[in-house]
DNA sequence: CTGTTAGCGCATTCAC
DNA sequence: GTGAATGCGCTAACAG
């Protein structure tokens, strides 16, 4: 169990070399004669040496750490973006030091511990991420959520292709008088709208009524929902900008008696468990933002590049969840 | 940006005193005279001094990672384990090394990595985990599935809890019929089903049909529930071994015309997405196991011991989510 | 191609 | 109480 470790000079004396010249063998390196260099790797398999990581580290100057700096880690979106991060590290063989707040404490932190490289882990397009990169001399990626320095990398979700798909979906199920309900002032729903505007327009249509801006709310899709039965517009599909609106608008129309989805179809962005689901299948048709794999590219990104100063922000791809509300799944 | 660093060694030059006394004193260690302790301290806060981390970690032995064995990465219950565990070693400056796979290969992996502890998160009570305390000389700790070493500590839900919580939430809501629909010949299955009839006996009361046990899918609740229709049972209170269950459960329900909450309260386990919730509301009323608490609580049991030989097996608390198919709820 | 010589930065013996 | 000596295991730079 604790027998005495095998060293690198155990196998370099087992090969009949010099510790230096092992190393180098190991290591895949450099000019070494074919003989000793089998006679290096056999030794090494023979005896089972594993070289110590720590002093490898320490030799090397190289952690193979990655700080993983959250500014929100209980957020509900902060949570798949960071296990998609670590989980692709660690299939790397990259251990994470997960951080949360965006303190000088916490940089300072990840300094000492010498990571390799960083992850920062926002908070969405609701606020830019105020760029850490100037403090650390290894390789930064910012995910979800855009860094406020236009040099460093950001992965966020594609909201253009989210309100493409939804919409796509729409019109193929049929639909053709579509209204949009979202929040305003948000970069999230700025794109997700264009997305919708961009289908319908190649579709030579546009929304039956201006979009309706209010919050990320259930109680805005209530309200906005109440507007659109008092105004008494003729509408057959109600994309929502995310999936508690959705349930609002959900909530209004079946007590008014629309049907859904014969009447009108609705549909909601996030695959957020509390509006997308219920029972007896999947209930509410949404786009699933795939954060995981989001924080997934975000990894592999830090691992890819040789720094790869390109910078700029790169919009990871969302997929559609076909649920009963646009009547694409059985209820 | 990447000035030399400043090395105890100019801590202990600014301090007028050896590497050695230095080094003693900012590790919280030996007998310093009070006053060249002070500044010693006093010159490392002035220069800023922050210790090498990998020249630390070699020269102590001590990796501060900790290693994530899971067993089965990927699936639903095992992700909220590990962002508890990962998060809370991270929040104690504790690096992750999450490796997907009860394999042999991993295993060494880890070893070589030379981590501190580990934490092996298992896939539930349905299969107990091999050990793998004995691959390492640093301390184990299995989450979320019990060892096959009865020697090791293991974090799982706590099923019985979850039983008695939700029928004490059944009974305080007026309810006095109540029956259960769960899946049979497993251990999570039976604590609950233990939880509920305790609770009832110590009401003096009783199920008022055997537990239906099945399985733990949606089609199985809609098999109960119709069963349940056509004997005619008078029940107030489905109580279901998993949110699953209950969402099949709840479509017969409410295609029978029966009302949820008036006529019968329905309650399930998990807190899952799938049939936790719908527009307006908590639509179910579950029960919480609590994941991310149990991967916390089982890596801060990795730190807090000096390894107690104790082993065994701690339940952990789950919550009570309470919903609108209970009444506790508005729809 | 190979071995010799250094040194990474810190923690831990021991003398003094 | 303090400092001088030593070693952790490996990799990197040079000399042969």
């Amino acid at each position: 169990m604790d027998r005495r470790p095998v060293l690198l000079r155990d196998v370099a004396a087992a090969a009949g070399v010099s510790v230096p010249t092992a190393s180098k063998v190991l290591n895949g390196g450099g000019r070494v004669a074919p003989a000793t260099r089998d006679r290096i790797l056999a030794a090494a398999e023979a005896l089972d040496f594993r070289p110590d990581a720590l002093a490898q580290f320490f030799a090397t100057g190289r952690s193979r750490t990655i700080g993983v700096l959250t500014q929100n880690a209980p957020a509900t979106f902060t949570l798949p973006v960071l296990v998609g991060a670590v989980t692709t590290l660690g299939a790397r063989g990259l251990a994470s030091l997960p951080v949360d707040g965006l303190t000088p404490a916490n940089v300072r932190a990840l300094q000492a511990r010498r990571v390799d490289g960083l992850v920062v882990v926002g908070d969405g397009l609701g606020s830019p991420v105020h760029s850490v990169t100037e403090h650390f001399d290894v390789p930064v990626v910012y995910a979800f959520g855009i860094s406020d320095d236009p040099r460093d990398t950001s992965f966020v979700p594609d909201g253009v292709m989210a309100g493409r798909l939804g919409t796509e979906h729409l019109l193929a199920g049929g639909r053709r008088r579509l209204v949009h309900v979202t929040a305003s002032g948000d970069q999230a729903a700025d794109e997700r709208l264009q997305g919708v505007q961009a289908v319908l327009a190649e579709a030579g249509l546009e929304l039956v009524a201006p979009p309706a801006r209010g919050g990320w709310s259930e109680q805005w899709g209530v309200t906005a929902a109440r507007r659109l039965l008092d105004e008494g517009t003729d509408v057959d599909a109600v994309f929502c900008g995310n999936d508690q609106i959705a349930a609002g608008v959900l909530t209004v129309l079946r007590t008014a008696g629309t049907r859904v989805p014969e009447d009108v179809a609705v549909l909601g962005v996030d695959n957020w468990p509390g509006g997308a689901a219920g029972g007896g299948g999947p209930l509410l048709t949404t786009i699933d933002p795939e954060l995981g794999a989001l924080g997934a590219a975000a990894a592999e990104h830090l691992l890819a590049a040789p720094p790869d100063h390109s910078g700029g922000v790169v919009r990871t791809p969302c997929r559609l969840v076909a649920g009963a509300s646009t009547g694409a799944a059985a209820l």
